[in-house]
DNA sequence: CCTCATTCCTGCGGGC
DNA sequence: TGCCCGCAGGAATGAG
Protein backbone atom coordinates (compact mmCIF):
# COMPACT_ATOMS: atom_id res chain seq x y z
CA UNK A 1 0.00 0.00 0.00
CA UNK A 2 1.67 3.01 -1.20
CA UNK A 3 1.87 5.25 1.75
CA UNK A 4 4.31 7.93 1.74
CA UNK A 5 7.73 6.17 1.88
CA UNK A 6 6.36 4.79 -1.35
CA UNK A 7 5.34 7.69 -2.93
CA UNK A 8 8.56 9.57 -2.33
CA UNK A 9 10.34 6.16 -3.72
CA UNK A 10 8.28 7.06 -7.09
CA UNK A 11 9.13 10.94 -6.58
CA UNK A 12 12.57 10.44 -6.80
CA UNK A 13 12.23 8.06 -10.36
CA UNK A 14 9.78 10.75 -11.63
CA UNK A 15 12.33 13.10 -11.02
CA UNK A 16 15.41 11.20 -13.00
CA UNK A 17 13.20 9.69 -15.68
CA UNK A 18 10.61 11.64 -16.44
CA UNK A 19 11.43 16.11 -15.41
CA UNK A 20 13.00 18.14 -17.99
CA UNK A 21 11.15 16.30 -21.29
CA UNK A 22 8.22 17.03 -23.57
CA UNK A 23 5.05 15.58 -23.00
CA UNK A 24 3.81 14.45 -27.02
CA UNK A 25 0.95 12.20 -26.54
CA UNK A 26 -1.84 10.87 -23.87
CA UNK A 27 -3.76 8.17 -23.90
CA UNK A 28 -6.50 7.59 -21.67
CA UNK A 29 -8.00 4.28 -21.29
CA UNK A 30 -9.95 4.60 -18.48
CA UNK A 31 -11.68 7.17 -17.84
CA UNK A 32 -12.17 6.29 -14.24
CA UNK A 33 -8.56 7.17 -13.70
CA UNK A 34 -9.19 10.80 -14.61
CA UNK A 35 -12.50 11.31 -12.38
CA UNK A 36 -10.78 14.15 -10.82
CA UNK A 37 -10.04 15.81 -13.94
CA UNK A 38 -13.95 16.82 -14.70
CA UNK A 39 -13.47 18.23 -17.87
CA UNK A 40 -12.75 15.00 -19.39
CA UNK A 41 -9.56 12.87 -21.12
CA UNK A 42 -9.79 15.42 -24.31
CA UNK A 43 -9.32 18.58 -21.73
CA UNK A 44 -6.73 16.32 -19.71
CA UNK A 45 -4.63 15.75 -22.80
CA UNK A 46 -4.83 18.89 -24.33
CA UNK A 47 -3.70 20.37 -21.14
CA UNK A 48 -0.65 17.55 -21.24
CA UNK A 49 0.84 17.58 -24.95
CA UNK A 50 3.35 20.15 -25.81
CA UNK A 51 4.58 20.69 -22.10
CA UNK A 52 7.72 20.44 -20.37
CA UNK A 53 7.71 18.43 -17.16
CA UNK A 54 9.68 20.89 -14.64
CA UNK A 55 9.86 19.14 -11.45
CA UNK A 56 8.77 16.03 -9.53
CA UNK A 57 6.69 17.44 -6.17
CA UNK A 58 5.29 15.62 -3.40
CA UNK A 59 3.04 16.44 -0.25
CA UNK A 60 2.06 13.89 2.28
CA UNK A 61 0.87 10.68 -0.50
CA UNK A 62 -0.23 13.08 -3.74
CA UNK A 63 2.15 13.70 -6.73
CA UNK A 64 2.46 16.54 -8.84
CA UNK A 65 4.43 17.60 -11.58
CA UNK A 66 4.89 21.33 -12.75
CA UNK A 67 4.49 22.13 -16.29
CA UNK A 68 6.01 24.53 -18.25
CA UNK A 69 1.98 26.29 -18.55
CA UNK A 70 2.18 27.03 -15.24
CA UNK A 71 -0.51 23.77 -14.48
CA UNK A 72 0.65 20.87 -12.75
CA UNK A 73 0.13 17.10 -13.43
CA UNK A 74 -1.08 15.73 -9.79
CA UNK A 75 -1.35 11.98 -8.92
CA UNK A 76 -2.40 9.73 -6.23
CA UNK A 77 -1.77 5.83 -6.41
CA UNK A 78 -4.72 5.29 -4.15
CA UNK A 79 -4.29 1.29 -3.08
CA UNK A 80 -2.72 -0.04 -5.85
CA UNK A 81 -1.55 2.38 -8.44
CA UNK A 82 1.88 2.14 -9.74
CA UNK A 83 3.65 4.74 -12.08
CA UNK A 84 6.35 2.76 -14.38
CA UNK A 85 8.97 4.09 -16.90
CA UNK A 86 8.88 1.46 -19.50
CA UNK A 87 10.12 1.49 -23.02
CA UNK A 88 6.99 1.41 -25.77
CA UNK A 89 7.79 -1.98 -27.10
CA UNK A 90 6.85 -3.84 -23.82
CA UNK A 91 3.62 -5.23 -23.58
CA UNK A 92 0.81 -3.23 -21.94
CA UNK A 93 0.11 -3.85 -18.24
CA UNK A 94 -3.65 -5.50 -17.52
CA UNK A 95 -4.79 -2.70 -15.43
CA UNK A 96 -2.85 0.27 -17.98
CA UNK A 97 -5.22 3.03 -17.08
CA UNK A 98 -2.94 6.38 -18.92
CA UNK A 99 0.20 6.48 -20.88
CA UNK A 100 2.12 9.32 -22.03
CA UNK A 101 4.71 9.67 -24.58
CA UNK A 102 7.95 11.97 -24.41
CA UNK A 103 9.46 13.96 -27.24
CA UNK A 104 12.68 12.03 -27.05
CA UNK A 105 10.92 8.88 -27.51
CA UNK A 106 11.70 5.79 -24.92
CA UNK A 107 10.82 5.94 -22.19
CA UNK A 108 7.25 6.27 -21.89
CA UNK A 109 5.26 6.83 -18.43
CA UNK A 110 2.90 4.57 -17.60
CA UNK A 111 -0.22 4.96 -14.98
CA UNK A 112 -1.35 1.41 -14.00
CA UNK A 113 -4.00 1.07 -11.41
CA UNK A 114 -6.17 -2.56 -10.64
CA UNK A 115 -8.40 -0.91 -8.06
CA UNK A 116 -9.18 2.64 -9.89
CA UNK A 117 -8.46 3.93 -6.00
CA UNK A 118 -5.91 6.29 -7.69
CA UNK A 119 -6.05 8.54 -10.22
CA UNK A 120 -4.28 11.68 -12.32
CA UNK A 121 -5.45 15.04 -13.01
CA UNK A 122 -3.86 18.41 -14.65
CA UNK A 123 -4.84 21.11 -12.06
CA UNK A 124 -4.14 25.11 -11.81
CA UNK A 125 -1.57 26.31 -9.70
CA UNK A 126 1.33 24.41 -10.57
CA UNK A 127 4.96 25.76 -9.48
CA UNK A 128 3.49 25.91 -5.37
CA UNK A 129 1.10 23.89 -4.55
CA UNK A 130 -1.36 22.89 -6.68
CA UNK A 131 -5.03 24.30 -5.43
CA UNK A 132 -6.70 20.50 -5.42
CA UNK A 133 -4.21 20.05 -2.77
CA UNK A 134 -4.52 22.68 -0.54
CA UNK A 135 -6.48 20.91 2.10
CA UNK A 136 -3.92 18.86 2.48
CA UNK A 137 -1.70 19.15 5.65
CA UNK A 138 2.30 19.47 5.33
CA UNK A 139 3.86 16.17 6.04
CA UNK A 140 6.25 15.51 8.82
CA UNK A 141 9.39 15.39 6.56
CA UNK A 142 8.56 18.57 5.25
CA UNK A 143 11.23 21.01 6.37
CA UNK A 144 8.35 24.08 7.23
CA UNK A 145 6.54 21.60 8.99
CA UNK A 146 5.48 22.63 12.35
CA UNK A 147 5.72 20.62 15.23
CA UNK A 148 4.15 23.03 17.69
CA UNK A 149 0.86 24.09 15.17
CA UNK A 150 0.93 19.85 15.22
CA UNK A 151 0.71 19.16 18.79
CA UNK A 152 -1.68 21.98 19.09
CA UNK A 153 -3.83 21.05 16.63
CA UNK A 154 -3.86 17.41 17.95
CA UNK A 155 -4.87 18.38 21.35
CA UNK A 156 -7.44 20.16 19.91
CA UNK A 157 -9.21 17.48 18.30
CA UNK A 158 -11.77 15.89 19.82
CA UNK A 159 -11.34 11.99 18.48
CA UNK A 160 -9.10 9.20 18.48
CA UNK A 161 -5.15 9.66 17.98
CA UNK A 162 -4.83 7.16 15.11
CA UNK A 163 -8.28 9.01 13.33
CA UNK A 164 -6.13 12.17 13.70
CA UNK A 165 -3.08 10.40 11.99
CA UNK A 166 -4.95 8.96 9.21
CA UNK A 167 -6.57 12.32 8.49
CA UNK A 168 -4.47 13.72 5.49
CA UNK A 169 -5.38 17.42 6.52
CA UNK A 170 -3.62 17.84 10.41
CA UNK A 171 -0.56 16.58 8.99
CA UNK A 172 -0.33 13.43 5.62
CA UNK A 173 1.67 10.65 4.52
CA UNK A 174 0.49 8.11 6.93
CA UNK A 175 -1.68 5.45 6.22
CA UNK A 176 -2.91 2.32 8.33
CA UNK A 177 0.66 0.35 8.34
CA UNK A 178 2.78 3.44 9.38
CA UNK A 179 0.17 4.38 12.23
CA UNK A 180 0.10 1.55 13.48
CA UNK A 181 4.11 1.14 13.24
CA UNK A 182 4.25 4.68 15.33
CA UNK A 183 1.86 4.34 17.85
CA UNK A 184 3.93 0.74 18.70
CA UNK A 185 6.58 2.92 18.51
CA UNK A 186 5.57 5.61 20.87
CA UNK A 187 3.33 3.20 23.19
CA UNK A 188 0.18 5.06 22.28
CA UNK A 189 -2.96 3.02 22.07
CA UNK A 190 -4.91 3.33 18.74
CA UNK A 191 -8.05 4.70 20.44
CA UNK A 192 -6.10 6.94 22.90
CA UNK A 193 -8.29 10.14 23.16
CA UNK A 194 -6.76 13.66 21.48
CA UNK A 195 -8.44 16.20 23.31
CA UNK A 196 -5.67 17.46 25.76
CA UNK A 197 -3.29 14.41 24.82
CA UNK A 198 0.02 15.58 26.93
CA UNK A 199 2.48 17.58 25.21
CA UNK A 200 5.34 15.00 26.00
CA UNK A 201 3.11 12.30 24.19
CA UNK A 202 2.63 14.03 21.27
CA UNK A 203 5.96 14.80 20.99
CA UNK A 204 7.12 11.20 21.14
CA UNK A 205 4.62 10.51 18.81
CA UNK A 206 5.96 13.39 16.15
CA UNK A 207 9.04 11.64 16.55
CA UNK A 208 7.82 7.49 16.08
CA UNK A 209 6.13 9.10 12.53
CA UNK A 210 9.67 10.73 11.45
CA UNK A 211 11.42 7.40 12.90
CA UNK A 212 9.33 5.13 11.01
CA UNK A 213 8.76 7.23 7.89
CA UNK A 214 12.72 7.83 7.11
CA UNK A 215 13.71 4.11 7.73
CA UNK A 216 11.29 2.75 4.78
CA UNK A 217 11.98 5.73 2.61
CA UNK A 218 15.60 4.38 3.11
CA UNK A 219 14.31 0.40 2.74
CA UNK A 220 12.47 1.46 -0.26
CA UNK A 221 15.40 3.63 -1.68
CA UNK A 222 17.16 -0.12 -1.84
CA UNK A 223 14.58 -1.30 -4.32
CA UNK A 224 14.66 1.18 -7.08
CA UNK A 225 15.68 -0.41 -10.36
CA UNK A 226 17.26 1.41 -13.15
CA UNK A 227 14.47 0.97 -15.42
CA UNK A 228 11.45 1.40 -13.62
CA UNK A 229 10.07 4.02 -11.48
CA UNK A 230 9.21 1.26 -8.75
CA UNK A 231 6.01 1.59 -6.87
CA UNK A 232 6.35 -2.24 -5.09
CA UNK A 233 3.01 -3.13 -4.59
CA UNK A 234 3.82 -5.75 -2.17
CA UNK A 235 6.27 -4.07 -0.58
CA UNK A 236 7.80 -7.09 0.43
CA UNK A 237 11.28 -5.33 1.44
CA UNK A 238 9.08 -3.29 3.86
CA UNK A 239 7.99 -6.65 5.68
CA UNK A 240 10.60 -7.72 7.76
CA UNK A 241 11.10 -4.51 9.34
CA UNK A 242 7.27 -4.24 10.78
CA UNK A 243 6.84 -4.48 14.32
CA UNK A 244 3.23 -5.03 14.32
CA UNK A 245 1.21 -4.48 11.07
CA UNK A 246 0.26 -7.62 10.08
CA UNK A 247 1.21 -9.71 13.26
CA UNK A 248 -1.62 -10.67 15.35
CA UNK A 249 -0.63 -13.44 17.92
CA UNK A 250 3.13 -13.12 16.91
CA UNK A 251 5.39 -11.80 19.93
CA UNK A 252 6.03 -8.51 20.11
CA UNK A 253 9.51 -7.36 19.31
CA UNK A 254 9.83 -5.61 22.62
CA UNK A 255 7.76 -7.71 25.68
CA UNK A 256 6.82 -10.74 24.04
CA UNK A 257 3.14 -10.18 24.37
CA UNK A 258 0.97 -11.88 21.40
CA UNK A 259 0.02 -8.96 19.57
CA UNK A 260 -3.50 -8.28 19.47
CA UNK A 261 -5.86 -6.73 16.16
CA UNK A 262 -8.89 -5.05 16.41
CA UNK A 263 -11.17 -3.62 14.10
CA UNK A 264 -11.21 0.23 13.29
CA UNK A 265 -12.72 2.43 10.77
CA UNK A 266 -13.22 -0.85 8.38
CA UNK A 267 -9.43 -1.38 8.82
CA UNK A 268 -7.33 -3.42 11.02
CA UNK A 269 -5.39 -1.88 13.98
CA UNK A 270 -2.52 -4.11 15.24
CA UNK A 271 -1.22 -2.91 18.78
CA UNK A 272 0.63 -4.37 21.91
CA UNK A 273 -1.81 -4.97 24.59
CA UNK A 274 1.11 -4.53 27.20
CA UNK A 275 3.38 -1.63 25.95
CA UNK A 276 -0.06 -0.08 24.46
CA UNK A 277 -2.32 -0.60 27.18
CA UNK A 278 -6.02 0.51 26.23
CA UNK A 279 -7.14 3.89 27.82
CA UNK A 280 -9.79 4.06 30.34
CA UNK A 281 -11.58 6.64 28.12
CA UNK A 282 -11.44 5.54 24.95
CA UNK A 283 -12.24 7.24 21.91
CA UNK A 284 -13.19 5.72 18.69
C1' DC B 1 -16.88 24.05 11.33
C1' DC B 2 -16.22 19.41 13.14
C1' DT B 3 -16.69 14.50 13.25
C1' DC B 4 -17.61 10.20 11.21
C1' DA B 5 -19.92 6.55 8.25
C1' DT B 6 -20.27 5.36 3.57
C1' DT B 7 -18.68 4.47 -0.99
C1' DC B 8 -15.70 3.52 -4.78
C1' DC B 9 -12.83 -0.99 -7.00
C1' DT B 10 -10.79 -5.82 -8.08
C1' DG B 11 -8.08 -9.94 -6.87
C1' DC B 12 -7.14 -13.16 -3.53
C1' DG B 13 -7.86 -16.71 -0.22
C1' DG B 14 -10.55 -19.12 3.35
C1' DG B 15 -14.52 -21.86 4.21
C1' DC B 16 -17.88 -25.05 2.88
C1' DT C 1 -13.76 -28.17 -7.59
C1' DG C 2 -16.23 -24.13 -7.51
C1' DC C 3 -18.74 -20.58 -5.45
C1' DC C 4 -19.44 -16.98 -2.10
C1' DC C 5 -17.97 -13.76 0.91
C1' DG C 6 -14.80 -11.10 3.57
C1' DC C 7 -10.85 -8.43 3.25
C1' DA C 8 -7.33 -5.14 1.66
C1' DG C 9 -7.85 0.56 2.34
C1' DG C 10 -7.12 6.38 0.72
C1' DA C 11 -9.88 10.00 0.31
C1' DA C 12 -14.14 12.34 -1.46
C1' DT C 13 -18.71 12.96 -0.01
C1' DG C 14 -22.61 14.09 2.62
C1' DA C 15 -25.15 13.55 6.93
C1' DG C 16 -25.83 15.15 11.51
Amino acid sequence: MPELPEVETVRRGLERWVVGREIVAVQVLHPRAIRRHEAGADDFAALLIGQQVEAAMRRGKFLWLPLASGDALVAHLGMSGQLLVENADLPDEKHLRVRLRFADGDPELRFVDQRTFGGLAVSAGGAALPGSLAHIGRDPLDPEFDDDAFVEGLRRRRTGVKRALLDQTLTSGIGNIYADEALWIARVHWARATENLPRPVCRTLLAAVREVLTAAIEAGGTSFDALYVNVNGQSGYFDRSLHVYGREGEPCDRCGTPLRRSKFMGRSSYWCPKDQPQPRHPHY
